[in-house]
DNA sequence: GTCAATATGGAATTTTCGTTCCAAATAGAA
DNA sequence: TTCTATTTGGAACGAAAATTCCATATTGAC
């Protein structure tokens, strides 16, 4: 009369697994231990494979397959697998570790603290996401443009705003000469009139898109002037008026996104471009 | 009978699909469009997903699915989600990889690529700062304050101003009633004169500080209206006017400071706000 | 060595999924 | 507007995959 192991210990992320496999590794039978071995080297192989084509590379029967993950709790393989997928699909570098010293605060026992706990995790995967993604020589590029320009003019409305005033802030103790543009917005094509085939221009546009910042870039760049842009999507009307543009994608929680990764996007962009001046500055 | 495109082109990666797809899009009839926009941005749901989940995400029918795959020259859908599955298996390298390599070299050529670095490691350091440092009962003290109040003020000025401004833009897509603080100095203080004492305010100033912050959170509190601030500093000029204040003290990269975690906690403390208001709400 | 319990292989079954097909809708040309 | 070419939705189909089942093999206790 075998007592059941209450099913409260089905590993739910792929650390918990592995460790419970580890854990009952050389109690297992022989062909599941097969698999253990196998999942644990291959875990990719799992993640995408099929059953059949699994089976064959860790030379066991399908049936095996399912009982392995029968045996740590699982409905059947299928669900077993889907755990290593999501291994895949939240796979950054370190990430692991903030995520654990977030837990072991006591932020998660208040309803509000794991409004908290959310945001700063977020922010956590924005930054990877954005360090990641961001192309250095793209980067490179942007810097160099807007280094060169006279005026950079700042373009954004609404969420994208902030990102923009702070930019704008930043110049001015760097003593970059800029313009800010989408304050009221009667002024801003005024403004934006003036800007010459020596200055630039840095337009943030997040969705959904307001369409005055898409038709001040188009306008931009009508007249030559070149464009870099930070956006949310490759769909972004924002992409074709941009000589280079930056897709940075804020991870949200519970649906709303906050700027952090956005924010040090911009900073950084700033400092390098006061950075390349000083030196063009130095040079001549 | 149609002459059939020269297969030459199908992508065998996922930059050429990429590319190929942005070339394309304007060209793509409406739904085709929507699948093209939904991969792009979604491609690790394309990676996973089952023809039928994705097509109810992208909100299309599964076999919009196949024959997007077949405009792009692929025999079927699965045949394309090779593609975004492959894409996940060779971690594409990015900017944290080629920067390591790049620490080896003189990074005068790159430096820009450094800044970019300092200031991402910077934000992560920031984040992780304030998870530990934020007390969770003040953190819950804050929120219950400011969900209490009929109007929430937003007080800040110069470096501070993106973080009310986006907390004001915030507010208003939550319905949440609160007046911004801070755009043009004459008429602030007769905006503060109106508060009443159902009435709260969000303060937030780093150092170096702004004296028209410190002095209208002292003026509010004198009034008993309750503050809430954050600041950089214990010895703040806020601190002593606040019924609850945070110290979040940002990590700087080249003695320049950006505001990623102060973002990221304006935002939880908004969000959080606003779902205690409901809460409340559903009560009475 | 015998017997019972467990483990295994492989075929049968059922479920799920991708694909195809056709009718209806839409957009575009005349 | 009318007609034609595309595009789209949704059901039907067929293929492939996961799971179940059962006969056989293996292990371990007595």
């Amino acid at each position: 009369m075998a007592i059941e192991e209450p099913p409260a210990g089905v590993p739910q992320d792929f650390d918990a697994l592995k460790t419970v496999i580890l854990e009952r590794k050389t109690l297992l039978p022989k062909r599941l231990r097969q698999v253990a071995a196998y999942a644990l080297d291959n875990p990719d192989e799992i993640a995408f494979g099929t059953a059949a084509s699994i089976a064959t590379s860790a030379d066991v029967q399908p049936s095996t397959l399912v009982r392995f993950a029968q045996h740590f709790g699982f409905e059947g393989f299928s669900s077993l697998q889907l755990i290593f997928r999501a291994r895949l699909r939240e796979r950054t570098p370190g990430y692991e570790d903030r995520l654990r010293a977030l837990g072991d605060n006591d932020h998660s026992k208040l309803e509000s603290g794991s409004i908290f706990n959310g945001f700063m995790t977020a922010a956590h995967r924005s930054l990877d996401n954005v360090a990641t993604s961001v192309d250095p020589d793209q980067f490179e590029r942007a810097v160099n443009i807007l280094a060169g320009a006279e005026t950079i003019y700042l373009i954004a409305k609404r969420r994208s705003y902030p990102i923009s005033s702070y930019m704008a802030y930043a110049f001015g103790k760097l003593k970059v000469r800029h313009q800010l543009v989408g304050t009221s917005a009667g002024i801003d094509d005024d403004m934006l009139a003036m800007a010459g085939k020596n200055d630039a221009a840095f337009a943030v546009s997040f969705s959904p898109y307001a369409s005055e910042s898409a038709n001040q870039a188009r306008m931009l760049a009508s007249r030559k002037i070149p464009v870099v842009s930070l956006t949310d999507s490759a769909f972004s009307p924002l992409a074709e008026s941009s000589k280079v543009w930056f897709e940075l994608v804020e991870a949200d929680h519970a649906g709303f996104r906050s700027l952090s990764a956005s924010m040090a996007f911009a900073m950084a962009l700033t400092v390098a471009i006061a950075e390349r001046r000083r030196r063009l500055g130095e040079g001549g």
